[in-house]
DNA sequence: CGACTGTTTGAACGATTTCAATCTGAGTGG
DNA sequence: CCACTCAGATTGAAATCGTTCAAACAGTCG
Protein backbone atom coordinates (compact mmCIF):
# COMPACT_ATOMS: atom_id res chain seq x y z
CA UNK A 1 0.00 0.00 0.00
CA UNK A 2 2.79 3.03 1.18
CA UNK A 3 6.20 2.84 -0.04
CA UNK A 4 7.16 0.89 3.67
CA UNK A 5 7.38 -2.36 1.77
CA UNK A 6 11.13 -3.01 2.78
CA UNK A 7 11.50 -0.40 5.80
CA UNK A 8 9.01 -2.62 7.93
CA UNK A 9 11.48 -5.91 7.95
CA UNK A 10 13.39 -4.45 10.53
CA UNK A 11 10.31 -4.38 12.81
CA UNK A 12 10.41 -7.04 15.56
CA UNK A 13 7.72 -10.00 15.43
CA UNK A 14 6.02 -8.00 18.46
CA UNK A 15 4.86 -5.14 16.15
CA UNK A 16 3.51 -7.42 13.39
CA UNK A 17 -0.34 -7.10 14.23
CA UNK A 18 -0.57 -3.13 15.11
CA UNK A 19 1.94 -1.78 12.80
CA UNK A 20 0.76 0.55 10.84
CA UNK A 21 -0.76 3.10 12.61
CA UNK A 22 2.63 5.61 13.11
CA UNK A 23 3.66 3.78 9.93
CA UNK A 24 0.95 6.16 8.25
CA UNK A 25 1.29 9.11 10.37
CA UNK A 26 4.47 9.86 9.13
CA UNK A 27 3.81 8.89 5.73
CA UNK A 28 0.92 11.55 5.95
CA UNK A 29 2.60 14.27 7.58
CA UNK A 30 6.15 13.58 7.93
CA UNK A 31 8.52 16.11 6.45
CA UNK A 32 11.77 14.57 4.64
CA UNK A 33 14.92 15.65 5.99
CA UNK A 34 18.49 14.51 5.73
CA UNK A 35 21.69 14.20 7.44
CA UNK A 36 25.44 13.67 6.73
CA UNK A 37 27.21 11.36 7.85
CA UNK A 38 28.79 12.09 11.76
CA UNK A 39 26.22 14.81 11.97
CA UNK A 40 24.71 14.56 15.42
CA UNK A 41 20.84 14.79 14.90
CA UNK A 42 19.31 15.42 18.15
CA UNK A 43 21.56 15.94 22.21
CA UNK A 44 20.60 14.35 25.07
CA UNK A 45 18.79 16.40 27.27
CA UNK A 46 17.70 19.20 24.81
CA UNK A 47 13.66 19.58 24.59
CA UNK A 48 12.15 17.71 22.02
CA UNK A 49 10.35 19.32 19.52
CA UNK A 50 10.04 16.62 16.78
CA UNK A 51 10.05 12.63 16.53
CA UNK A 52 11.51 10.63 13.49
CA UNK A 53 11.19 7.94 11.34
CA UNK A 54 14.41 6.71 9.68
CA UNK A 55 14.02 5.98 5.53
CA UNK A 56 17.28 5.17 4.90
CA UNK A 57 20.92 4.90 6.41
CA UNK A 58 21.83 4.00 10.29
CA UNK A 59 21.78 6.39 13.53
CA UNK A 60 23.53 5.30 16.75
CA UNK A 61 21.45 5.88 19.81
CA UNK A 62 24.33 6.80 22.72
CA UNK A 63 25.00 8.70 25.39
CA UNK A 64 28.39 10.12 26.80
CA UNK A 65 29.60 9.18 30.32
CA UNK A 66 31.35 12.27 32.27
CA UNK A 67 34.84 10.97 31.65
CA UNK A 68 33.75 11.16 27.93
CA UNK A 69 33.19 7.36 27.01
CA UNK A 70 30.32 6.81 24.88
CA UNK A 71 27.72 3.74 25.17
CA UNK A 72 26.00 2.86 21.87
CA UNK A 73 22.46 1.97 22.97
CA UNK A 74 21.09 0.87 19.69
CA UNK A 75 21.84 1.64 15.85
CA UNK A 76 18.38 2.37 14.68
CA UNK A 77 18.09 1.83 10.98
CA UNK A 78 15.31 2.34 8.00
CA UNK A 79 11.88 1.90 9.63
CA UNK A 80 13.40 2.60 13.35
CA UNK A 81 11.65 5.63 15.49
CA UNK A 82 13.72 8.14 17.26
CA UNK A 83 12.19 9.86 20.41
CA UNK A 84 9.24 7.80 21.23
CA UNK A 85 8.85 7.00 24.67
CA UNK A 86 10.61 10.53 25.66
CA UNK A 87 8.64 13.31 27.28
CA UNK A 88 10.09 17.01 27.35
CA UNK A 89 13.86 16.00 26.58
CA UNK A 90 15.90 13.36 24.58
CA UNK A 91 17.07 10.66 26.97
CA UNK A 92 20.26 9.99 24.70
CA UNK A 93 21.65 11.44 21.55
CA UNK A 94 21.59 10.58 17.88
CA UNK A 95 24.23 10.55 15.49
CA UNK A 96 24.17 9.98 11.89
CA UNK A 97 26.52 6.61 11.13
CA UNK A 98 26.13 7.47 7.47
CA UNK A 99 23.97 9.57 5.52
CA UNK A 100 20.47 9.33 6.12
CA UNK A 101 17.23 10.47 5.60
CA UNK A 102 14.02 10.65 7.79
CA UNK A 103 11.12 11.96 8.35
CA UNK A 104 10.20 14.15 11.19
CA UNK A 105 6.97 15.25 12.74
CA UNK A 106 6.39 17.83 15.40
CA UNK A 107 5.54 16.30 18.46
CA UNK A 108 2.34 17.76 19.26
CA UNK A 109 1.14 16.48 15.82
CA UNK A 110 1.85 13.27 17.50
CA UNK A 111 0.86 14.13 20.52
CA UNK A 112 -2.72 14.80 19.00
CA UNK A 113 -3.23 12.26 17.31
CA UNK A 114 -2.70 9.77 20.15
CA UNK A 115 -5.16 11.58 21.94
CA UNK A 116 -8.13 8.94 22.03
CA UNK A 117 -6.41 6.86 19.47
CA UNK A 118 -6.42 3.00 21.22
CA UNK A 119 -4.55 1.51 18.65
CA UNK A 120 -1.56 4.55 18.53
CA UNK A 121 -1.03 4.36 22.14
CA UNK A 122 -0.85 0.50 22.07
CA UNK A 123 1.37 0.77 19.19
CA UNK A 124 3.80 2.96 20.99
CA UNK A 125 3.22 0.88 24.43
CA UNK A 126 4.64 -2.15 22.54
CA UNK A 127 7.84 0.16 21.10
CA UNK A 128 8.40 0.51 25.05
CA UNK A 129 8.53 -2.62 25.75
CA UNK A 130 10.51 -3.83 23.02
CA UNK A 131 13.11 -1.11 23.71
CA UNK A 132 13.45 -2.23 27.19
CA UNK A 133 13.67 -6.16 25.85
CA UNK A 134 16.19 -4.93 23.74
CA UNK A 135 17.96 -3.24 26.52
CA UNK A 136 17.86 -6.24 28.46
CA UNK A 137 19.01 -8.87 25.87
CA UNK A 138 21.73 -6.34 25.66
CA UNK A 139 22.83 -6.21 29.00
CA UNK A 140 22.53 -10.35 29.49
CA UNK A 141 25.10 -9.98 26.09
CA UNK A 142 27.68 -7.92 28.18
CA UNK A 143 27.02 -10.18 31.84
CA UNK A 144 27.89 -13.19 30.43
CA UNK A 145 29.08 -13.66 26.57
CA UNK A 146 33.22 -13.48 26.35
CA UNK A 147 34.08 -10.76 23.55
CA UNK A 148 34.08 -13.01 20.60
CA UNK A 149 30.82 -14.70 21.22
CA UNK A 150 28.89 -11.18 22.07
CA UNK A 151 30.26 -9.79 18.57
CA UNK A 152 28.48 -13.12 17.64
CA UNK A 153 25.24 -12.37 18.98
CA UNK A 154 25.58 -8.94 17.57
CA UNK A 155 26.06 -9.88 13.87
CA UNK A 156 22.90 -12.38 14.10
CA UNK A 157 20.95 -9.85 15.87
CA UNK A 158 22.14 -7.10 13.20
CA UNK A 159 21.35 -9.93 10.58
CA UNK A 160 17.67 -10.73 11.56
CA UNK A 161 16.97 -7.42 11.87
CA UNK A 162 16.83 -7.36 7.88
CA UNK A 163 19.78 -5.38 7.05
CA UNK A 164 20.30 -8.49 4.39
CA UNK A 165 21.38 -7.52 1.36
CA UNK A 166 22.13 -10.46 -1.10
CA UNK A 167 23.58 -13.17 0.85
CA UNK A 168 25.97 -11.03 2.49
CA UNK A 169 24.79 -8.14 5.42
CA UNK A 170 26.73 -4.69 5.40
CA UNK A 171 28.07 -3.01 8.47
CA UNK A 172 27.62 0.69 8.35
CA UNK A 173 29.32 1.15 11.56
CA UNK A 174 33.19 1.30 12.65
CA UNK A 175 35.04 -1.22 14.69
CA UNK A 176 35.08 1.77 16.94
CA UNK A 177 31.10 1.93 16.79
CA UNK A 178 30.96 -2.13 17.54
CA UNK A 179 33.15 -1.49 20.82
CA UNK A 180 31.41 1.20 22.48
CA UNK A 181 27.93 -0.95 21.41
CA UNK A 182 30.01 -3.95 22.48
CA UNK A 183 31.69 -2.71 25.64
CA UNK A 184 35.23 -3.70 24.73
CA UNK A 185 38.07 -1.88 22.68
CA UNK A 186 38.17 -1.51 19.00
CA UNK A 187 41.57 -4.30 18.52
CA UNK A 188 39.40 -6.86 20.66
CA UNK A 189 36.76 -6.40 18.08
CA UNK A 190 38.92 -6.67 15.39
CA UNK A 191 40.47 -9.70 17.04
CA UNK A 192 37.24 -11.10 17.28
CA UNK A 193 36.20 -10.49 13.92
CA UNK A 194 39.88 -12.44 12.79
CA UNK A 195 38.88 -15.44 15.28
CA UNK A 196 35.37 -15.52 14.30
CA UNK A 197 36.55 -16.04 10.30
CA UNK A 198 39.29 -18.66 11.47
CA UNK A 199 36.45 -20.59 13.64
CA UNK A 200 34.23 -20.50 10.67
CA UNK A 201 31.30 -18.64 12.40
CA UNK A 202 31.57 -16.04 9.41
CA UNK A 203 32.40 -15.33 6.46
CA UNK A 204 33.55 -11.97 5.44
CA UNK A 205 34.36 -10.12 1.96
CA UNK A 206 36.52 -6.83 3.56
CA UNK A 207 36.29 -5.44 6.71
CA UNK A 208 32.45 -4.27 6.55
CA UNK A 209 30.70 -7.70 4.49
CA UNK A 210 29.72 -10.49 6.01
CA UNK A 211 27.94 -14.02 6.14
CA UNK A 212 26.79 -16.00 8.66
CA UNK A 213 27.83 -19.79 8.39
CA UNK A 214 24.81 -22.06 7.94
CA UNK A 215 26.01 -24.18 10.53
CA UNK A 216 26.70 -21.66 13.38
CA UNK A 217 22.83 -20.66 12.92
CA UNK A 218 21.78 -24.06 13.63
CA UNK A 219 23.94 -24.35 16.04
CA UNK A 220 22.08 -21.58 18.15
CA UNK A 221 18.85 -23.66 17.28
CA UNK A 222 19.29 -25.79 18.67
CA UNK B 1 -3.41 11.71 52.29
CA UNK B 2 -2.61 7.67 51.91
CA UNK B 3 -0.94 5.14 53.71
CA UNK B 4 2.09 5.48 51.41
CA UNK B 5 4.25 8.13 52.67
CA UNK B 6 7.61 6.35 52.54
CA UNK B 7 6.61 4.35 50.18
CA UNK B 8 7.10 7.30 47.74
CA UNK B 9 10.27 8.00 48.60
CA UNK B 10 11.39 5.45 46.31
CA UNK B 11 10.44 6.36 43.30
CA UNK B 12 12.53 8.52 40.80
CA UNK B 13 12.27 12.29 40.64
CA UNK B 14 10.58 11.66 37.19
CA UNK B 15 7.64 10.98 38.92
CA UNK B 16 6.84 13.94 41.16
CA UNK B 17 4.65 15.55 39.32
CA UNK B 18 2.52 13.20 38.18
CA UNK B 19 2.43 10.23 40.61
CA UNK B 20 -0.56 9.44 41.92
CA UNK B 21 -3.04 8.54 39.57
CA UNK B 22 -1.81 4.64 39.89
CA UNK B 23 -0.94 4.77 43.49
CA UNK B 24 -4.47 6.01 44.15
CA UNK B 25 -5.84 2.90 41.76
CA UNK B 26 -3.76 0.51 43.86
CA UNK B 27 -4.48 1.79 47.29
CA UNK B 28 -8.77 2.02 46.27
CA UNK B 29 -8.78 -1.51 44.49
CA UNK B 30 -5.47 -3.24 45.48
CA UNK B 31 -6.05 -6.87 46.91
CA UNK B 32 -3.37 -7.32 49.40
CA UNK B 33 -1.21 -10.82 48.70
CA UNK B 34 2.17 -12.24 50.61
CA UNK B 35 4.90 -14.27 49.57
CA UNK B 36 7.68 -16.03 50.89
CA UNK B 37 11.39 -15.27 50.48
CA UNK B 38 12.51 -17.62 47.39
CA UNK B 39 8.91 -17.51 45.97
CA UNK B 40 8.40 -17.19 42.17
CA UNK B 41 5.92 -14.34 41.80
CA UNK B 42 5.67 -14.73 38.24
CA UNK B 43 7.60 -16.21 35.54
CA UNK B 44 8.89 -14.98 31.89
CA UNK B 45 6.26 -16.00 29.14
CA UNK B 46 3.58 -16.45 31.46
CA UNK B 47 0.01 -14.50 30.46
CA UNK B 48 -0.49 -11.34 32.43
CA UNK B 49 -3.47 -11.59 34.57
CA UNK B 50 -2.84 -9.35 37.43
CA UNK B 51 -0.49 -6.43 37.82
CA UNK B 52 1.70 -5.23 40.97
CA UNK B 53 2.41 -3.00 43.30
CA UNK B 54 4.67 -3.98 46.60
CA UNK B 55 4.06 -2.54 49.58
CA UNK B 56 6.74 -4.28 51.67
CA UNK B 57 10.07 -6.51 51.27
CA UNK B 58 12.38 -7.18 47.70
CA UNK B 59 11.73 -8.71 44.56
CA UNK B 60 14.12 -9.36 41.82
CA UNK B 61 12.98 -9.05 38.35
CA UNK B 62 15.27 -11.79 36.51
CA UNK B 63 15.31 -13.56 33.16
CA UNK B 64 17.78 -16.96 32.63
CA UNK B 65 19.42 -17.80 29.54
CA UNK B 66 19.50 -20.97 27.61
CA UNK B 67 22.53 -22.15 29.73
CA UNK B 68 20.35 -20.97 33.04
CA UNK B 69 22.53 -18.54 33.73
CA UNK B 70 20.80 -15.90 35.80
CA UNK B 71 20.75 -11.86 34.85
CA UNK B 72 19.08 -9.80 37.51
CA UNK B 73 18.02 -6.66 35.76
CA UNK B 74 16.16 -4.85 38.53
CA UNK B 75 15.35 -5.19 42.59
CA UNK B 76 12.07 -3.84 43.16
CA UNK B 77 11.06 -2.40 46.50
CA UNK B 78 8.33 -0.84 48.23
CA UNK B 79 6.37 1.51 46.16
CA UNK B 80 8.03 -0.46 42.87
CA UNK B 81 5.28 -1.39 40.24
CA UNK B 82 5.56 -5.24 38.83
CA UNK B 83 4.18 -5.70 35.29
CA UNK B 84 4.23 -2.14 33.36
CA UNK B 85 4.94 -1.63 29.38
CA UNK B 86 4.20 -5.38 29.54
CA UNK B 87 1.60 -6.78 27.02
CA UNK B 88 -0.01 -9.77 27.35
CA UNK B 89 2.99 -11.88 28.71
CA UNK B 90 5.69 -11.30 31.54
CA UNK B 91 8.94 -10.35 29.93
CA UNK B 92 10.83 -11.01 33.27
CA UNK B 93 10.34 -13.26 35.99
CA UNK B 94 10.10 -11.87 39.66
CA UNK B 95 10.90 -13.88 42.92
CA UNK B 96 10.62 -12.56 46.26
CA UNK B 97 14.02 -11.51 47.77
CA UNK B 98 12.84 -11.59 51.52
CA UNK B 99 9.10 -12.28 52.43
CA UNK B 100 6.95 -9.59 50.32
CA UNK B 101 3.59 -7.88 51.02
CA UNK B 102 1.73 -6.48 47.21
CA UNK B 103 -1.00 -5.32 46.08
CA UNK B 104 -2.63 -6.50 43.03
CA UNK B 105 -5.14 -5.26 40.53
CA UNK B 106 -6.68 -7.47 37.59
CA UNK B 107 -5.53 -6.20 34.34
CA UNK B 108 -8.38 -5.95 32.99
CA UNK B 109 -8.74 -2.97 35.73
CA UNK B 110 -5.80 -1.49 35.14
CA UNK B 111 -6.31 -1.38 31.38
CA UNK B 112 -9.92 0.23 31.73
CA UNK B 113 -8.68 2.73 34.04
CA UNK B 114 -6.40 4.04 32.11
CA UNK B 115 -8.57 4.55 28.90
CA UNK B 116 -9.59 7.81 28.34
CA UNK B 117 -7.07 9.02 31.53
CA UNK B 118 -4.25 11.09 30.18
CA UNK B 119 -2.92 11.46 33.41
CA UNK B 120 -2.78 7.88 33.83
CA UNK B 121 -1.54 7.37 30.42
CA UNK B 122 1.54 9.80 31.29
CA UNK B 123 2.29 8.25 33.97
CA UNK B 124 2.75 4.87 32.47
CA UNK B 125 4.69 6.52 29.75
CA UNK B 126 7.06 8.13 32.38
CA UNK B 127 7.44 4.45 33.90
CA UNK B 128 8.32 2.90 30.85
CA UNK B 129 10.53 5.75 29.99
CA UNK B 130 12.34 5.37 33.97
CA UNK B 131 12.93 1.77 33.24
CA UNK B 132 14.49 2.23 29.95
CA UNK B 133 17.07 4.68 31.60
CA UNK B 134 17.53 2.70 34.19
CA UNK B 135 18.42 -0.30 32.03
CA UNK B 136 21.01 2.02 29.83
CA UNK B 137 22.61 3.42 33.26
CA UNK B 138 23.20 -0.36 34.07
CA UNK B 139 24.38 -0.61 30.60
CA UNK B 140 27.49 1.70 31.57
CA UNK B 141 28.17 0.03 34.22
CA UNK B 142 28.83 -3.27 32.71
CA UNK B 143 30.53 -1.73 29.99
CA UNK B 144 33.09 0.58 31.73
CA UNK B 145 33.41 0.67 35.29
CA UNK B 146 35.65 -1.87 36.74
CA UNK B 147 34.08 -4.57 39.06
CA UNK B 148 34.85 -2.60 42.65
CA UNK B 149 32.98 0.97 41.18
CA UNK B 150 30.20 -1.24 39.54
CA UNK B 151 29.65 -2.18 43.44
CA UNK B 152 30.43 0.99 44.80
CA UNK B 153 27.32 2.45 41.62
CA UNK B 154 24.99 -0.28 42.87
CA UNK B 155 25.62 0.94 46.26
CA UNK B 156 24.70 4.47 45.86
CA UNK B 157 21.77 3.82 43.31
CA UNK B 158 20.38 1.65 45.86
CA UNK B 159 20.63 4.00 48.53
CA UNK B 160 19.54 6.92 46.59
CA UNK B 161 16.21 4.49 45.65
CA UNK B 162 15.11 5.23 49.66
CA UNK B 163 16.73 2.15 50.98
CA UNK B 164 18.01 4.05 54.01
CA UNK B 165 17.26 3.18 57.53
CA UNK B 166 19.24 5.51 60.34
CA UNK B 167 22.23 6.19 58.69
CA UNK B 168 22.79 2.31 57.54
CA UNK B 169 21.39 0.82 54.33
CA UNK B 170 20.30 -2.96 54.83
CA UNK B 171 20.43 -5.30 51.68
CA UNK B 172 17.90 -7.92 51.27
CA UNK B 173 20.08 -9.87 48.71
CA UNK B 174 22.59 -12.23 48.77
CA UNK B 175 26.20 -11.77 47.17
CA UNK B 176 24.67 -14.14 44.43
CA UNK B 177 21.90 -12.20 43.13
CA UNK B 178 24.57 -9.14 43.65
CA UNK B 179 26.73 -10.88 41.45
CA UNK B 180 23.86 -11.50 38.56
CA UNK B 181 23.12 -8.11 38.96
CA UNK B 182 26.50 -6.43 38.22
CA UNK B 183 27.94 -9.20 35.94
CA UNK B 184 30.55 -10.73 37.96
CA UNK B 185 30.94 -13.76 40.58
CA UNK B 186 29.71 -13.84 44.11
CA UNK B 187 33.60 -14.00 44.98
CA UNK B 188 34.42 -10.65 43.17
CA UNK B 189 31.24 -9.40 45.08
CA UNK B 190 32.83 -10.63 48.39
CA UNK B 191 36.39 -9.07 47.42
CA UNK B 192 34.81 -5.70 46.25
CA UNK B 193 33.33 -5.15 49.67
CA UNK B 194 36.53 -6.00 50.94
CA UNK B 195 38.40 -3.46 48.96
CA UNK B 196 35.61 -1.02 49.43
CA UNK B 197 36.57 -1.38 53.31
CA UNK B 198 39.75 -1.17 53.17
CA UNK B 199 39.40 2.05 50.63
CA UNK B 200 37.65 3.76 53.29
CA UNK B 201 34.23 4.49 50.57
CA UNK B 202 32.08 2.57 52.95
CA UNK B 203 31.44 1.14 56.38
CA UNK B 204 29.80 -1.97 57.03
CA UNK B 205 27.66 -3.40 60.19
CA UNK B 206 28.19 -7.15 59.14
CA UNK B 207 27.52 -8.31 55.85
CA UNK B 208 24.10 -6.85 55.21
CA UNK B 209 24.82 -3.25 56.42
CA UNK B 210 26.27 -0.50 54.49
CA UNK B 211 26.74 3.09 54.70
CA UNK B 212 28.36 5.17 52.32
CA UNK B 213 31.33 7.44 53.31
CA UNK B 214 30.50 10.87 53.26
CA UNK B 215 33.71 12.26 51.32
CA UNK B 216 33.42 9.51 48.43
CA UNK B 217 29.68 11.32 48.43
CA UNK B 218 31.03 14.27 47.79
CA UNK B 219 33.58 13.24 45.33
CA UNK B 220 30.51 11.99 43.28
CA UNK B 221 29.27 15.38 43.12
CA UNK B 222 32.16 17.25 41.96
C1' DC C 1 52.06 10.06 -4.57
C1' DG C 2 51.40 11.51 0.41
C1' DA C 3 48.10 12.16 4.27
C1' DC C 4 44.60 10.37 6.75
C1' DT C 5 41.26 7.35 8.69
C1' DG C 6 40.17 2.97 9.93
C1' DT C 7 41.80 -1.88 10.54
C1' DT C 8 44.80 -5.58 11.86
C1' DT C 9 48.28 -7.81 14.63
C1' DG C 10 51.81 -8.58 18.48
C1' DA C 11 53.49 -8.73 23.29
C1' DA C 12 53.30 -7.43 28.06
C1' DC C 13 50.40 -6.34 31.67
C1' DG C 14 46.36 -6.33 34.61
C1' DA C 15 41.73 -7.62 36.01
C1' DT C 16 38.51 -11.17 36.79
C1' DT C 17 37.35 -15.90 37.03
C1' DT C 18 38.00 -20.49 38.57
C1' DC C 19 38.82 -23.85 41.83
C1' DA C 20 39.68 -24.85 46.46
C1' DA C 21 39.81 -24.04 51.30
C1' DT C 22 38.26 -21.68 55.38
C1' DC C 23 35.19 -18.90 58.15
C1' DT C 24 30.77 -17.14 60.25
C1' DG C 25 26.20 -17.05 62.10
C1' DA C 26 21.52 -18.87 62.47
C1' DG C 27 18.83 -22.68 63.34
C1' DT C 28 18.22 -27.60 65.14
C1' DG C 29 18.22 -31.47 67.95
C1' DG C 30 20.24 -33.82 71.80
C1' DC D 1 23.34 -25.03 76.70
C1' DC D 2 26.27 -26.97 73.34
C1' DA D 3 27.69 -29.53 69.30
C1' DC D 4 26.19 -30.10 64.57
C1' DT D 5 24.66 -28.58 60.16
C1' DC D 6 24.10 -25.72 56.46
C1' DA D 7 23.86 -21.63 53.69
C1' DG D 8 26.21 -17.70 52.82
C1' DA D 9 30.57 -15.09 52.98
C1' DT D 10 35.46 -14.58 52.72
C1' DT D 11 40.16 -15.43 51.17
C1' DG D 12 44.09 -17.47 48.40
C1' DA D 13 46.61 -19.03 44.17
C1' DA D 14 46.71 -20.27 39.46
C1' DA D 15 44.84 -19.71 35.00
C1' DT D 16 42.32 -17.04 31.54
C1' DC D 17 40.63 -13.26 29.08
C1' DG D 18 40.78 -8.58 27.65
C1' DT D 19 43.23 -4.24 27.62
C1' DT D 20 47.04 -1.34 26.69
C1' DC D 21 50.67 0.29 24.09
C1' DA D 22 53.04 -0.05 19.90
C1' DA D 23 53.72 -1.01 15.15
C1' DA D 24 52.28 -2.13 10.59
C1' DC D 25 48.77 -2.41 6.94
C1' DA D 26 44.80 -0.97 3.61
C1' DG D 27 41.84 1.97 1.24
C1' DT D 28 40.36 6.63 0.05
C1' DC D 29 40.62 11.37 -0.95
C1' DG D 30 43.14 15.34 -2.13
Amino acid sequence: MTCFTEIVTRRSPLHADTAGAVDALFAARGRLTTADRGQTLVMEEQPIESVYQISSGFVRCCSYTQEGQRQVFHFAGPGDLLGFPDLGIWHFSAEAVTDVVLRSIKIDVLEEAMTCNRAMQRELRRHCLEQIAARERHLVWLAYLRTEDRLLAFLEEFEAAGSKRGDMVELPMTRLDLADHLGMTFETVSRCFTALKRRGAIMMNGPNMYALSADEVSQEAA
